[in-house]
Parts: C-alpha cells; structure tokens; sequence
RNA sequence: GGGCCCGUGGCCUAGCCUGGAUAGGGCGCCGGCCUUCUAAGCCGGAGACCCGGGGUUCGAAUCCCCGCGGGCCCGCCA
C-alpha cells in the first residue's frame, strides 16, 4: 500500500496547528519564534477545542497577545484577519489537514478536514506506523515494575488490588511502548508480621490441626494471622486500661486532701457533697466495681458543681483541674473499651466460623509478653539463617502466595519474578550499603545502631532538599541498636539489585501513599552512597487507599473485602442484569451455549473488577459502596460495544474476527485501497471517532508521563461512546451508498483493532459474543 | 504541632500542572425509541453559588494567601 502523503514523519495535527500558529504570529505580531516557543510551551499559547463546532474545530486565544502589546480593541479584528489570511495562503492549509481558518471575537480558529484526517489515521493503523511510533518510546529500554508486594499474612483484598491493577495495567502499558518489562512482587517475608503468622501456624502445627482441604489456602492464614494478632491486642488493651485505673485511684488520692481543705475553708453544701461522692468513690475502687461508672459518677458531681459557680475564683481551678485530668482519662478508657469492643466483635465472628483455630491459640496465648518475645526471638532467628525456622517461614509464605496467584491469575495478572526479602534481592548489597553508610558524614552511631541525618544531608545537598521540599527529611534508622536490620535498609540494598543484578534502566516502585516518606528516605540514601543515576531512576508510583462504604476493613481484625469475592460477586451481578435485561425484552431462550454465557459473565466480572479499580486518579481516595457493584459497571459497557463491533463485522464477512485479525487486516486494507483517491464526507459521529482516534498515541503518553493509567479507561469509555452513537444514527452494512458503507465499515474494523489494544492494556479478557 | 494529598449537580468523576469562548462524562431520576447490523444501546429533560473568604488578572474551577472539611505521614514497624 502506497503512502498517502509526504514520507515525512507525521506529527499530531495538533503540533502541526502549532507550527502554523507560531509562523503566523511571528509575522503578525513581530515576535522570536523563540518566544513564541516558550509561550506555547508555558500555555500562554494554547490550542484548545472550540465550544461550538460552528466557531471551528480547533482554535487558539489571541488576548494574552493583544494585551501584551496593548493593543486596542477595535484593532482586534484586523490583526485577527491578517492571521487568518497568511495562514489560509500559507503550505499549512494542506499540512495541518486545515480546510477553513475564521477570526471569531478574540480567537483564531480552524476547521478541520476529517476526511483527509480519517485517511491518514486509518493508514497509519493499518500500515503498522503508529505503532512503531509508540514502540520506539521505549525503545526497548528495561523496566521493571514492582507492584503488589503485599505482606504473604491475609488474602489480597480490595485495596491490595488497587496496587495489582495499577501496576499490570501500567507495566501492560509500557510492554506497548516498547519498553522491556518485567513486573517483579517483592516478597516480605522478614517482618514481625510474618512472624506473627509463623508463631500462630507453629502452635496449630504443634496441637495437630491440618491445613484444611475446602478453604483457599490464604484464606486460611488470613484467620490464624488474626486470631493472634486480636488475642494479642486485646491483651495489651487490658493492660492499657488496668494501668489508667491505677491512675484513677492516684488522681483521686491527690486531690483528696485538697478536696478536705476546700471544704473546711468555704464550708459549702456543694462541696460537701463532692467529697461525700469522692470518699464513695475511693472506698468502692477497693471492692468490686464498674470503672467507667465510677468516672462518669465523679465527672458529673464535678461538672454540676463548676456549672453553680459563677465567679473566677482558686476554689474553681482547681476542681476545674481535677475535672480535666478526670476527662482525659474517661478519654483514654472509652478509645480503649471502643478498641477492645471492635476487637471483640471481629474475635467472636472468626471463632465462630473456625473454633478450633481459637481453642487451640487461646490457650496459647495467655501472655502476651511471652508471645513477643517468641515472635522476636522467630525474627532473630530467621535473619541469622536458622534452617528449622526458615522452613516455616518458607512454607508459610509460600501457601499464602500461591493464594496470590491464584487470585491474580484471575484478573490476568502474571509476575515474572518474586524477589524474596531474605534472599538475594534483599541481602546481597545489605553489607555493601551498611559499609558505605556508615562512611557517610551524615551518620550517627548510637549503640550499634546506625542513624542518617537527612536534616543535615537536605542542607548540603540540593537533591535531597527537593526531593522532601517543605517536609521534614528525618533521621533515617538502617540498623538497631541489636544490630538487626529494618526493611527499609534491605529495600536500600533491593533497589540496588533491582539495577544492577536485574538490569534495570528504570524502576517503577508501585507503593501505596502512606511510603512517600520511607521511599524519599531510600532514594536518599541511594543518592548519598554513590547510586546517584540510580536514584533518579527510582520512581514511585504513588497511589491512594480503598474505601469501602458502610465496612471498616482491617487486616489486623481478620476485616476485608477480598479480591476472591470481588470477582465472585461481580460474576453473579453481571449475570443477573444480564438476564433481566433479557426477559424486559421479552426473550425467553438462550441465544448462545450456557457455558459459553457463564464463560462471558466471568469474564464480565472481571473486567468489571479492573475498571472498577481503574477508574478513579490514583491519587485519590477511591471509595465505593460493596452493596451496590452493580452501579459501578464501566467494565461491561466497554466489553459490549467491543462485542457489538464484533457482530458487525462477523456478519459483513462471515468469519470470527478476532480468530483472524490479519484477515481482518486485509480486508481493511482493501477498502482503504479503494478509499484512498474518492471523496468523502464525514457526519459528525464519524467525525468524532476520527477525532478520538487521533488523541489515541496522545492518551497513552500522557498516562506513562503522569502516572495515570485511569486515563486510559476514560478514553476507552469516549471511544466506545462515539462508536455506539455513529452504530445507532446510522446504517452500516445496511447502507446504499457504497463509499458511505466502506468509510463506515473501515472505522468500525479500526475502532475494534484499537479497543482489542485498549483492552488487552487493561487486562480485560476479549469477548466475541454475548 | 509540622508536612503532603483531596474537596466539582443526590452520588461518582474529567478539566487544575500550562488561566480564555456555553464546566465535559457516568450512575440515579423524569419523558420518548425494539417486526430494521443484538436496547448492557440511542434521543430529549430536570439537576452545579466548581467547599468558604480574600488577592493577582482584561479574564479564575484552574495561580497566590487565609480558613473549613476528609485522608495520609511524621517509629531502632512494615
């Protein structure tokens, strides 16, 4: 197939309008062109859609211009004209694919020609050259994405999922690009947390209890993971509120005496009676006794007596000052009992569904400070190599993280790679990195702990001052006073291994919003001990929390919404709308194969669960309600209109389309062939998919340069949104005209290859019927 | 106490970095359209003091300052 225009580099008609603009402004109003260069660039200049097709399509303000070289208002329109007339007289008009140039009050504008635009765009698909474009972005640079690397204790849950989602749709991304990508998940498996699970799954080894055979293995820990952590919690809390009783009493004691001066000094009925309720109170402590009820009883004495005195006086402060200290501590107690209550209530829904895992801890765990330091000891352990420990360190992790795949591999999510804390990744520059710390000017040696100063490593070195801005850098701790290590100096050494050992040319790191800090402080750190390159290539990929309606999640408590049940209700929901849908139209029979239909539901669903976790800018909060999935269906929308597509297409040829893509090529081919050299006239729906097309290259590179995969579902959404107008105004196989009908078909084979490329970014699985 | 992020119709969201013409979508709601390429669709309608107050500007959802509300961070935790 022949080139439609010049062979040079096509540009975005945008940059191409650009060009136009600043060679006729150069003219008119006499400026550099590199000026006008940092205008455009700035957004001083700024080619924006016009409000109203009538205006024109594209269009430029002039009124930073004209106030700039004050000019007067009336004079306006004549230096608009003039642009107009040098731009309609110039090479661009054939360029830029311009068909009209209009001054309308303060802005230049200009129409577009779509049909040349159409041609062009739809030649470059077919002929493989905007793909190259996009591949040479990458230029086969290697990447790698890590992302997900959820502690191997609970079943992924929703928020989890965000993660998962955002970095195999990013790392998809850059696989288009051109980019080398590898998604990597780093495996923690050194935390007290793992620990935690270790002590918990030891004891239920040590009384007999098997791993069961009906539950999803992470599933499984995630209840033993917390079991321990709530028996453990609870403990502590009763600790917590025995000593704020201990408080209590010395309160009381201390102003007791005071209380007995007040009295015999003033003499008052009022105070008499605090006093009366005091010695009450204080006798009662001794036997048995609610706490909280003693509390509320003396805070409401002492607040009725400070609401009858008017006057400012030392009898006032200081009851007012035992009333305070009273406060603080009901306080304290009712955050503790609210805490507990939680607690309590997540324990009894667990034990109720697993008794034999809360039998067996329950016994167990009657001391708490005897588990910790078990736990520690679990810890110390496992990072001096200890063979026997590690074993169950292993084997734990392991189940929970075949669990992982198990529910990734549903959403089309595949690691190439787990990097283990404990091994290479996270220990094979930790000597390397401690060594050349602890040469650093910054570094403070406390015990055989080992402190960087990043306030003062911020004043001399300007990179680390930007990188934190008005925050505080800190001090950065990389070993104990024990001489263990934290995560964070083996993420140091991981970042390392990440370029050096796996070859890296650039890291993405997608971690939640909560490790901004802890990343800044690892990119320091690299930056100060020599891995400065490194450091600038070490990117975070910041994303914000899941927040369900009407449900608290906590891991701690065993509280989650799992990615497992996300996926299971979303099936069930699109199933049943599905079907709804099909009896309001009065169908009574299936039109195709029952497992095929549950086939396409699953799939359904879990497009859904992607575009649900895609749909919102990482870097807010995304919130949603899980009684009401079935409003938040972008997924199966995009799916349909792809399966729509399909049926057109299906029927014009009589083959399954996406089982012959190249065939589909051709035949596009062909009818552009036959295109090429006829006149054509788009309708506005077919305008709007030319248009839409031609943001596609624009789109991707905006969601790799700003981190913002949500981008590409948005424009999904638009794209699908103009097909479903130009398929429902217009006839497509049904239409007479015979070029009519081929521009038409040629969009529709285009749109499909473009929206299979969409889909497959977002990890949405294709559907050919429904 | 300090720092960062977010605030757009009943609900969700785009636009903000780089100021410009009538703030774009979706869900939900109301009214139409299935013997015509599958109606998970399309057409029409109601619904927004762009959190509040100042400032900069010819012009502010967008930039600056002060508040308010929500989230997150300030560990020898991960």
């Amino acid at each position: 197939m022949g080139e439609y225009m010049s062979s040079e580099e096509y540009i975005g008609f945008i940059e191409c309008l650009r060009e136009t603009f600043t060679y006729s402004l150069h003219r008119v109003f006499n400026i550099s062109i590199d000026q006008l260069k940092e205008y455009f660039d700035k957004g001083v200049l700024k080619i924006t859609r016009t409000p109203n097709p009538e205006y024109g399509d594209y269009g430029i303000a002039l009124h930073p211009l004209f106030y700039k070289h004050g000019i007067d208002k009336n004079e306006w329109r004549i230096l608009g004209e003039k642009i107009v007339d040098l731009i309609k007289n110039s090479e661009y008009i054939g360029k830029c694919f311009i068909n009209d140039v209009k001054y309308v009050n303060g802005y230049v504008n200009v129409y577009i020609d779509y049909s040349r635009l159409y041609k062009r765009i739809v030649y470059e698909i077919l002929d493989y050259k905007l793909y190259d474009k996009l591949k040479r972005i990458g230029g086969g640079r290697r990447v790698i994405v890590e992302h997900t690397s959820v502690n191997p204790i609970h079943p992924l849950h929703i928020g989890n999922a965000r993660n998962s989602v955002l970095g195999s749709t990013f790392a998809n991304l850059l696989k288009y690009l051109g980019f080398n990508v590898s998604e990597h998940f780093y495996v923690n498996d050194m935390g007290r947390q793992v620990a935690l699970l270790v002590y918990g799954y030891r004891k239920l080894v040590e009384n007999n209890v098997k791993k069961p055979s009906n539950i999803k293995i992470d599933h499984w820990y995630g209840i033993i993971y917390a079991i321990v952590n709530i028996l453990l919690e609870k403990k502590k809390l009763y600790r917590k509120a025995h000593d704020l009783e201990e408080r209590f009493v010395e309160i009381i004691e201390k102003y007791k005496p005071i209380l007995d001066e007040l009295l015999s000094k003033n003499k008052e009925y009022t105070l008499l009676r605090i006093n009366v309720v005091v010695d009450n109170i204080y006798s009662k402590l001794k036997m048995k006794h609610s706490f909280r009820e003693l509390i509320d009883i003396i805070t409401s004495v002492l607040r009725d007596y400070l609401e009858r005195q008017n006057r400012e006086n030392k009898t006032i402060n200081s009851v007012r000052e035992f009333l305070d200290e009273l406060n603080g501590i009901l306080e304290e107690y009712e955050s503790i009992y609210e805490e507990e209550r939680e607690y309590s209530r997540a324990y009894t829904s667990l034990c109720n569904i697993y008794p034999m895992i809360c039998s067996v801890l329950e016994r167990e765990i009657s001391d708490p400070e005897h588990v910790e330091n078990e736990v520690q000891e679990l810890m110390y352990r496992y990072e001096a190599g200890d063979k026997e420990v590690a074993k169950f360190f292993h084997e734990v992790a392991n189940d929970v993280l075949s669990g992982f795949k198990e529910s990734l591999k549903k959403i089309n999510i595949v690691f190439d790679q787990f990097d283990w804390e404990s091994g290479e990744a996270g220990r094979k520059y930790l000597d390397e990195v401690l060594t050349k710390i602890s040469k650093l000017p910054y570094t403070l040696f406390e015990d055989k702990a080992l402190i960087i100063d990043l306030d003062r490593a911020a004043k001399e070195h300007d990179y680390i001052a930007k990188l934190f801005g008005k925050d505080q850098p800190g001090r950065f701790v990389l070993r104990r006073s024990d001489g263990t290590t934290l995560y964070t100096t083996r993420d140091v050494a991981y970042s390392i291994y990440k370029f050096r050992d796996l070859g890296a040319d650039l890291v993405y790191n997608v971690i939640a919003v909560e490790q901004v800090r802890e990343q800044r402080q690892v990119k320091s750190t690299l930056y100060l001990i020599g891995y400065r390159d490194e450091a600038e290539k070490l990117v975070h990929f910041v994303y914000e929390m899941v927040n369900l309606k009407n449900m608290k999640m906590s891991s701690r408590r065993g509280q989650y919404y799992t990615l497992d049940e996300v996926i299971e209700d979303y099936t069930r929901i699109v199933a049943e709308k599905y079907i709804e849908n099909q009896l309001r139209l009065g169908k009574k029979k299936l039109k195709i194969e029952p497992d095929l239909l549950r086939e396409a539901f699953r799939k359904l669903g879990i497009a859904c669960t992607r575009a649900l976790l895609l749909s919102t800018d990482p870097l807010k909060v995304l919130v949603f309600d899980p009684r009401r999935l079935e409003d938040y269906d972008l997924g199966s929308w995009i799916i349909y209109t792809f399966v729509r597509l399909q049926s057109i297409l299906r029927k014009a040829y009589g083959f399954e389309p996406l089982d012959n893509i190249d065939k589909l090529r051709n035949y596009a081919v062909k009818l552009y062939e036959d295109l090429r050299e006829k006149e054509i006239i788009l309708n506005t729906e077919e305008k709007n998919i030319v248009e839409t097309l031609s943001n596609y290259s624009y789109t991707l590179l905006t969601v790799y340069n700003e981190l913002k995969p949500n981008k590409i579902l948005e424009y999904t959404n638009t794209l699908c949104m103009t097909i479903n107008k130009l398929y429902e105004k217009h006839p497509i196989l049904n239409e007479k005209d015979h070029i009519k009908k081929n521009t038409r078909l040629l969009l529709v084979i285009v749109s499909l290859l473009i929206l299979k490329d969409l889909q497959t970014i977002m990890g949405f699985p294709l559907i050919k019927k429904l």
